[in-house]
DNA sequence: ACTATCCTCAACCATATGGTTGATGATCAA
DNA sequence: TTGATCATCAACCATATGGTTGAGGATAGT
């Protein structure tokens, strides 16, 4: 899970995993539209696959990249747990759920450094 | 969004937003369990605040987290871009879709190392 | 056979991450 | 006021991450 989590956490990564969605890729096809060298994108597809998020075949030469959406499967899962937290409207929430000591609102937080 | 995926790319870090969905609780009850000392907690949290998940309150001397769950929100919008390619039979999927030149299956891949 | 192409590997570098300890600030309790 | 408590800060350390270049392996094309 944490790998999951952390090949998503990068906007290269998630740039290949959408033109994956879409179609399969070579290495070399995955790299060429980013500003990096081929050797840097390769390494980003190996974080892909750590997390089980892509499957290489070898065709010749080239390296086919599959996206595999599973472990994608089991990121959602993870966040659905939460979904009620983001969906049931909060100021409800907030008058039912009894917090600490005291729910007044101290809102004059200037810790911002 | 980076912020977001990479805030829950850490078992810790996700235990803690698990707590806080079910009580608001201190830094330092977020740390007791935690096999770390009070300042490694507290970086975490600050992970946390980075990525909107969190938020904290001043009350006294304690630093009370309340969760915020919109950015998770966010990431599960994003997650649900790729629902299809879970939910929908693959093989169904693979006899539509026109594989590179060849959709032969050349499963005997040994670089393993 | 030769050469170009696709990709990985190894070495290297700068910066980020995750942890520690010790000092300090604020607040509560006596 | 004195002392204990909660939390951050600063400095430090080891390792991970994201990038580079250069060498080389395997395959394709001629």
């Amino acid at each position: 899970m944490d790998a999951v989590f952390h090949a998503l956490a990068h906007d290269t990564r998630r740039t290949m995993l959408l033109r994956l969605s879409a179609d399969d890729l070579t290495v070399g096809e995955l790299a060429e539209p980013l500003h990096m060298s081929l050797a840097a994108a390769s390494k980003h597809v190996a974080v892909l696959e750590r997390a089980g998020l892509v499957r290489k075949t070898v065709q010749g030469r080239r390296r086919v990249c599959r996206l595999e959406a599973s472990p994608l499967a089991s990121a959602d899962a993870w966040l659905q747990v939460y979904e009620r937290h983001w969906s049931e409207r909060l100021d409800v929430l907030e008058a039912l759920r009894p917090t600490h000591p005291e729910p007044t609102a101290m809102e004059d937080d200037p810790d911002v450094r």
